[in-house]
DNA sequence: AAAATGAACAACCGCAGATCG
DNA sequence: TCGATCTGCGGTTGTTCATTT
């Protein structure tokens, strides 16, 4: 069957744009707002193809744009975020203001790589280079687990794991003082096995990961929200996957959907900024709870 | 000064999910 | 319900600029 190409190729402009097509593609949204980037080229009066358009406009015309360098805490949230959501650009640019995720895609893949390999860091499992061994019976472990909370997969959660996050939920947790914990400890009070337990990473991943970084992903809503105090959670909700996955982008989360969400997936030590500790709670720095618990 | 090399960034391509009729 | 279409995402490529030899 196949699809119709987006646009009529042999008549479309490709390559670098020129400061009229960009004026013309700033007027016309101006004029008549973002929407239809399939008609829009033959409107606008341009040989682009729509997604041309739109890639352009996104990427670099968009008014809202902060262009320049990237600050050491904007690489901080990066690295953070992509430690928990994987190489999810669009939402790691929905938590950077003014940013794009080519920009940041581009900025990850010439810069933030290089900066943790030469940290002995793997930038794809944000563990040691060397612990390969413990990486590939960790994941397995995750994996074996139903991998709940893995937000490196872009698919939302099954009904079973957002059953497993909501039993997890509500537990206000308090940092323990065991700093000899690595930062990636699994010190899960259920099934976690041993062997599932990563080596520990170096003090310099610590800084990598930047632990102590609070990212207000909760964006400073307390739990006791009318949403959450009472709205009866039906774990196999398909609403509530939903809402995690809204509030992962910020122009479609609301204030109910990041509170509930935060309440769900994430410890209260993240929300806390305890993440230099290991959590009595969750069992983790980073305020996920382990998929052990699924 | 010129060529070679590498880094940075803009843009393209193909795919998957969402939406609509 | 299903197919067609649209939109957005992530990976990849191409081009430009800077640095090194």
């Amino acid at each position: 069957m196949g699809r119709s190409p987006c646009c009529e190729k042999a008549h479309t402009n490709k390559g670098a744009w020129t400061k009229e097509e960009d004026q013309r593609l700033i007027n016309y949204i101006r004029a008549h707002g973002e929407g239809c980037w399939r008609s829009l080229p033959k409107a606008a009066g341009l040989l682009r193809c729509g997604k041309s358009c739109r890639l352009r406009w996104i990427n670099y015309l968009r008014p809202d744009l902060k262009r320049g360098n990237f600050t050491e805490e904007e690489d901080d949230i990066i690295i953070k975020l992509h430690s928990l959501l994987g190489n999810k650009w669009s939402l790691i640019a929905g938590r950077l203001p003014g940013r794009t995720d080519n920009e940041i895609k581009n900025y990850w893949n010439t810069h933030i790589k290089r900066k943790l390999i030469s940290r002995g860091i793997d930038p794809q499992t944000h563990r040691p280079l060397n612990s390969t061994t413990a990486v590939a019976v960790t994941t397995t472990a995750i994996v074996g687990a139903n991998a709940c909370l893995d937000f490196r997969n872009s698919t939302p959660p099954s009904k079973e794991s957002t059953n497993s996050i909501n039993e997890t939920t509500n537990n206000l947790c308090m940092p323990t003082k065991d700093n000899s914990s690595s930062v990636h400890d699994t010190k899960c009070n259920s099934t976690t096995t041993e062997e599932s337990r990563p080596t520990p990473p170096p003090p310099e991943e610590e800084n990598a990961a930047s632990h102590a970084l609070d990212l207000e992903l909760s964006i400073g809503l307390p739990f006791q929200s009318n949403y959450t105090k009472n709205a009866s959670f039906n774990s196999s909700s398909s609403a509530e996957s939903k809402a995690f996955f809204d509030f992962l982008r910020p122009e479609k989360a609301t204030p109910s959907t990041a509170a509930v969400v935060v309440a769900r997936a994430m410890c209260m030590c993240w929300q806390l900024g305890f993440q230099n500790q290991v959590c009595s709670n969750c069992q983790s720095y980073n305020g996920l709870y382990r998929s052990s618990y699924c």
